[in-house]
DNA sequence: ATATTTTTGTAACAAATGTTATCGTGCAGG
DNA sequence: CCTGCACGATAACATTTGTTACAAAAATAT
């Protein structure tokens, strides 16, 4: 279940039903929506760090996203039969569920987070969020995949870049 | 703790703790945030549904949002304490974890969803997302709340809107 | 080392979106 | 029945952002 991927492997492709959990130990990925043949990154992970398709995964549906490495990275890929029996062995325990919740939690807040910054942020304000708050983001990721994960185009993001550093 | 309130009344405040699980039997209502004087609506709520600020909920920080209803309303408070006694006592039942961690994933989709249509999606489309799916709010809801909901200008939707009827 | 691909910067123009201001309509409170 | 307000439409102008195209720098493969 371990494997060792070169750069721009898929490891996930949209349309397929998410079969495994994916935990990163090395490298880089990105998980993007094709929208017309436009790629939009959604999120990035980094080492230590895992990632499913919630809601492929959680009913079977067939997966809106594509998960593919950025850099070449070791990943292993948890099948769901696993992941579910442990969720099944360890249901019992108190903490346990706690610690569910409190990760779902998170990863809601995440989420809403980023909404909210959509709604109330130039496109210059969330880049200087990432840079200050997610700094490993700006210095391992291409800048064209930055753009997309800010929802605007590497041009302009180019153009916000240089705007910045003359301001300085 | 059910309590009848005219539009425009403000049951959370921006800055302070978020005290109380919000249902509303009758109404509606709206939460924001206040950004420089301009306020980003981020979320309608209509009859019988629920909401607390879940970040300030759970971890007793400060509000970002206001919640204010927008029609006058009929709603119930419920006090955090009795939310927690509710949550402890029904902990052990077995379903009731189920329940909870489906709806987390629930409210999970559902952020992740407006975050992906953020990146995706031109307002014009935002838009028509929300007339199809949840059709309710633009009958509803005041436009320039819808705007800053959909987070463009009032005129700008105003223009989509005399577009969209050109079209058809 | 060289060739090839990937990534980044910049310019010029086009399209989308914001801002401000004005007008008309409808509705709520006196 | 009035009189304000809140709401929505529209116009004119300003700003932001996207698109296309080209070139240079950097990374990668051969």
């Amino acid at each position: 279940k371990r494997i060792d991927v070169p750069a721009k492997t898929v490891l996930l492709k949209e349309g397929t039903v998410s079969g495994n959990y994916i935990f990163l130990e090395k490298g880089c990925i990105r998980a993007y929506i094709n929208n017309n043949g436009v790629e939009k990154t959604v999120q990035f992970f980094f080492e230590n760090e895992g990632l499913a398709s919630l809601e492929s995964f959680l009913e079977n549906t067939p997966s809106l996203l594509t998960v593919e490495t950025i850099e070449s990275s070791i990943v292993y890929l948890l099948p769901k039969k696993f992941v579910n029996k442990l969720m099944a062995d360890l249901g019992s325990e108190p903490g346990f569920v706690n610690m569910i919740i409190k990760m779902m939690a998170e990863r809601q807040i995440h989420y809403m987070n980023e909404f909210v910054s959509f709604i109330r942020d130039t496109p210059e304000q969330r880049y200087l969020n990432l840079l200050h708050k997610k700094p490993h983001i700006i210095q391992r990721v291409p800048q064209h995949y930055i753009a997309s994960y800010l929802g605007i185009s590497r041009v302009h993001l180019s153009r916000i870049k240089s705007a910045l550093t003359r301001k300085k």
